[in-house]
RNA sequence: GGCGCGUUGGUCCAGCGGCAUGGACACUGGCCUCUCAAGCCAGAGACACGGGUUCGAUCCCCGUACGCGUCACCA
């Protein structure tokens, strides 16, 4: 095993199916903060060699899920690069030509046992069918192989594995030692000719020169077949040398099992949708494995960038826990500015038909000028379509919620707003919260929290709402007023 | 079952030979307070087990148990 050259080369190769998962997105960051940390390149590759699985849906939804969230790379789709094309659907012809070097050179085998015929051997022999293939094609001669042509069967090739020990030191786990005949012959092509994940995904990264494999932890175990593939295409001369390999921890959910697809917490357009931000998102994924400092977790990608380091990857599974998530959002959070917070919060805010498609100017200053208030009380950014509601809602539309009404309304209190707030000269927070102290605390003698709960029920609607005084000055004396008159009847 | 990986509070991440441990989330209590948050303070809570190496093991080695991954003409 040679060394590379000292350029940092890697890749993400996902394959297009379904939505994007977060593990994958995990999987994702982690080579994309590696590839900038060391000032190298990051090349991106569709694995759609499975038409049956494979969805054109799937592919835009992974470039979209990518651009959200800031994530780029410098040859692949779209950007194109030196070593295109990035789709290995249009590379058909790159893997029939290796496939032949590597039959012509005796790396590979053609096989014609059926996986029937290798179960019934297993069991003849007592042996535990789950071994798998056992190698049995790998001396046919020519007059085999001829009569297996004649019955019509079409041979799969498969890579002849070393007798030797397969060793590797992976970056996260240290070194790891695969015995001969651990790993049986691997299928590298379909009887019809069609090239496998087993085939295309090595060639590809020898042919793009990767440097560093960072993947999944569940594909561990295929990495000595696919180093012993790297040594075959080094003696063809396809490369030079074999990457190193990173295998990163699994991202389980709940229960103990890696995070199943089915569960629509791996959804990453689930969370997006809930108004996670792409600065929450990442920060939280980015702790799936790794951590910054032993006493800190909220940092940008810049900060992850600079601190990133492979081999301090933990190499134990992570859970994905959404708590955790949502706090690390929050934070981010309030840390937007008002502008920025406001203008990301539109979208969701239109979905839940809170404003029009096209808010107006009156109505975006308004949301601006709560926006501070709601920016620190949310976790996700959706969380604001209750708390603005009642300041945009049509007037006859509004309704405070019926149990917080039951619950809160007192006539008495009601009424001392009512008169309180008429005689309000200009209508501000301070003067507002004025007129109600005077009226309620002094004057009904009632305890804050007596006094207010009336009040915001009957503007707001809800028990819960951004600062009673502030809230009340936007939404402007007519409709302070109207509210709690209509409270009252 | 074979092969492989893993095992520090409920969860995630630190500590990797020298006082049983630090941070975050969650949880509990308190302060603040017009509600809810935020913020501040306090509290509870962990080194899977057994051997070995060592003056000394959470840390190194071996074993056991448990968990997980993987064993396709999927990727």
């Amino acid at each position: 095993m040679t060394t590379a050259s000292a350029e940092v080369r890697a890749r993400f190769s996902p394959s297009p199916t379904g939505t994007p998962h977060v593990g994958l997105i995990r999987t994702v960051l982690f080579n994309w903060a590696f590839a900038r940390h060391h000032g190298g390149k990051l090349v991106f590759r569709i694995e759609d060699t499975d038409a049956s699985r494979d969805s054109e849906e799937s592919y835009q939804a992974l470039l979209d899920g990518l651009r959200w969230l800031n994530l780029d790379w410098d040859e692949g789709p779209e950007v194109g690069g030196p070593d295109g094309p990035y789709r290995q659907s249009q590379r058909g012809e790159v893997y029939a030509d290796i496939a032949r070097r590597l039959l012509d050179a005796g790396e590979l085998y053609e096989s014609f046992s059926t996986p029937e015929e290798v179960e019934a051997r297993r069991r003849a022999a007592g042996q535990d069918p789950k071994l798998g293939y056992d190698n049995a094609d790998r001396a046919l001669t020519d007059e085999q192989k001829a009569a297996f042509r004649a019955e019509g069967r079409e041979p799969v090739l498969r890579l002849r594995m070393p007798d030797h020990d397969i060793t590797f030191t992976d970056l996260v786990r240290g070194e790891i030692v695969f015995k001969p005949g651990s790993v049986p012959d691997p299928v590298l092509v379909r009887g019809n000719g069609a090239p496998l994940y087993t085939l295309t995904n090595p060639v590809d990264d020898a042919l793009m020169r990767i440097t560093h494999v960072l993947r999944g932890e569940d594909l561990l175990p295929s990495t000595p077949r696919q180093i012993a593939l790297y040594e075959a295409l080094q003696r063809i001369g396809v490369t030079t040398f074999t990457p190193e390999f990173a295998h990163l921890p699994l991202v389980r959910g709940e229960g103990n099992k890696k995070l199943s697809k089915r569960d629509p917490q791996s959804n990453l357009f689930h969370h997006r949708d809930r108004g996670f931000i792409r600065e929450g998102m990442l920060n939280y994924l980015a702790l799936l494995g790794w951590s910054i400092a032993d006493d800190r977790d909220i940092f940008t990608m810049d900060e992850m960038v600079a601190a990133f380091d492979v081999s301090k990857v933990n190499s134990n599974s992570a859970r994905f826990d959404l708590k955790k998530a949502e706090a690390i959002n929050a934070e981010h959070i309030r840390r937007l500015s008002t502008d920025d917070f406001t203008e990301r919060v539109v979208p969701y805010l239109v979905t839940a038909k809170i404003l029009p498609d096209e808010p107006s100017a009156a109505q975006l200053a308004t949301l601006r000028a709560i926006a501070p208030l709601v920016q620190e009380r949310v976790t996700v950014l959706s969380d604001a379509v209750t708390m603005v509601r009642f300041l945009f809602v049509p007037e006859e539309e509004f309704a405070p919620e019926p149990e917080a009404a039951a619950k809160n309304f007192d006539a008495a209190v009601l009424d001392a707003s009512i008169a309180a707030l008429e005689g309000v000269g200009e209508w501000t927070a301070a003067a507002i919260e004025e007129a109600l102290k005077v009226a309620l605390i002094d004057g009904l003698a009632l305890k804050p929290r007596k006094a207010f709960g009336p009040v915001r029920v009957a503007t707001t609607g809800r028990t819960v709402s951004p600062p009673l005084y502030e809230s009340l000055e936007l939404l402007g004396r007519d409709r302070t007023l109207s509210r709690l008159r209509a409270s009252r009847s």
